[in-house]
DNA sequence: ACCATACGAATGGTTGAACCATTAAAAAAG
DNA sequence: CTTTTTTAATGGTTCAACCATTCGTATGGT
């Protein structure tokens, strides 16, 4: 078990006294005079240190919770654990955007056509010897699931999200990594009902891939990104109409 | 016998009532039962509601208040007010990511060129007439405070953001501009001490802006994209050479 | 000596009641 | 009618107790 720290911190003082806690401890966080995986001391105690009552504590470290900056167990030897800020609350917040903004499907498809294709430029700029052989791997599989026929599309859709974020990966960017992964999953939790199985859309696909995957392998940016686009662009496609066919239906 | 599945469970940690008082709200705000400007019971009658203690109830505000969903106001018709989550909280996260180290600079500059350069594309694709027009006053300004010398360095940088700020408007996309927004208002606060006056340089930035206006009067988006991520990868290199000064003084 | 079980202490989670601080609306004063 | 004062509603804070979970340790049987 990690040992306690105590940062000296003040006594609170603001209007509400909490957030003057959360950013006394956000403070000693950020500048590093509480590191990831130190404890902070239990309740009981902090709540001396801060001249503050208990609930009133623990609002603070609620919120730091919120925040990522610390774990919260329970038990002997349980608290609060100082954290590395990850991009959790990143994903969390823009999913929260994403399902109560009113942005328009349209805006963030497009959005989407250029963080793919951002990415696979970047895939094929930077792609090892090693990646190119785990990508064709994957694109192997994609074709043998496609072989199968309908009963492969399943299995076939799977290979295609992997391939995805391999891609990803590749681009060696952890922020286009979530920014793809995030819109990937908030689109799909609404339209994966328009992925249904049709042979030439699976053929049509397995194509796409065939192009970004070739245009990574021969270290040419600009090709992959616009067979990334253009793959993205027909999902995008294929949902509007199919929503404009819901809409007709609704009348 | 067959394989064990591990579909990515989340973990069950319902013990928590704050987490499910959490959920509730939010789903009710997510799904449109509650609109932005609703007021939720004051917390005495809510605390009722879901027959918790106030504690609980409090903390269960206090995490929906820093997701921004709700905000509290005290006093008389004060209370918890629905609101639409905005940029405020992705930017806060941002911030907090940049502060702990978790995002490198140089990943989140990648990102910013491929925003920028992707928003200059859709602005040359959709410029309107009045859209060019204004784009070109704006570089006008800029020119004139770029011929006042040293003196007119602080308002041409303030122009040099407002064209970019008008680029992502034209754009048509409020993802691209938020996204936009977000990282330059991140990337500035720590490093517009890297923006030094020089002649040189601010004759280079003025060059960059007419190449992008121009790009973008004359609708060729290739062009435009090209230039935005051009002159975003200026100010990207000089960033990395000063970090590189300051590291080598540190020592 | 070893292992399983039961206990107990540490720690976060929850409760209820009371009081403080701020604010807007109502009442009183001019 | 305007200004000031009062009042009531509401969030902010405190205190004290108890519940629930977890882990180390003591206990006891083999």
């Amino acid at each position: 078990m990690p040992d306690r720290k105590n940062p000296a911190f003040q006594k609170a003082k603001k209007n509400r006294i909490f957030q003057d806690v959360v950013d006394q401890i956000q403070e000693a966080i950020l500048e590093k005079r509480l590191k990831a995986g130190d404890m902070l001391p239990p309740e009981r105690e902090l709540r001396e240190t801060f001249n503050i009552s208990r609930g009133t504590l623990r609002e603070a470290l609620r919120v730091l919770e919120h925040k990522g900056l610390i774990e919260i167990r329970v038990g002997t030897g349980g608290g609060s654990i100082v954290r590395q800020a990850g991009m959790e609350q990143l994903s969390e917040t823009f999913t929260l955007m994403l399902r109560s903004g009113t942005l328009p499907v349209l805006e963030i498809s497009e959005f989407r056509e250029g963080v793919e294709g951002k990415i696979s430029r970047l895939a094929a700029e930077r792609a090892s010897a090693k990646d190119i052989k785990l990508l064709e791997k994957l694109l192997n599989k994609a074709k043998r699931h496609h072989d199968r026929g309908r009963e492969g599309w399943q299995d076939f859709l799977r290979m295609d999200r992997e391939i995805h974020k391999t891609l990803a990966a590749v681009s060696r960017n952890s922020l286009f990594q979530y920014a793809a992964q995030v819109i990937h999953d908030n689109i799909s939790r609404y339209y994966d009902r328009f992925l249904e199985y049709s042979p030439g859309r699976m053929a049509e696909n397995l194509n796409d891939l065939e192009e970004m995957i070739g245009a990574v392998r021969d270290h040419l940016p600009e090709n992959a990104a616009q067979a990334a686009q253009n793959h993205v662009h027909r999902f995008t496609l294929r949902m509007r109409k199919k929503e404009a066919l819901l809409a007709d239906h609704h009348l």
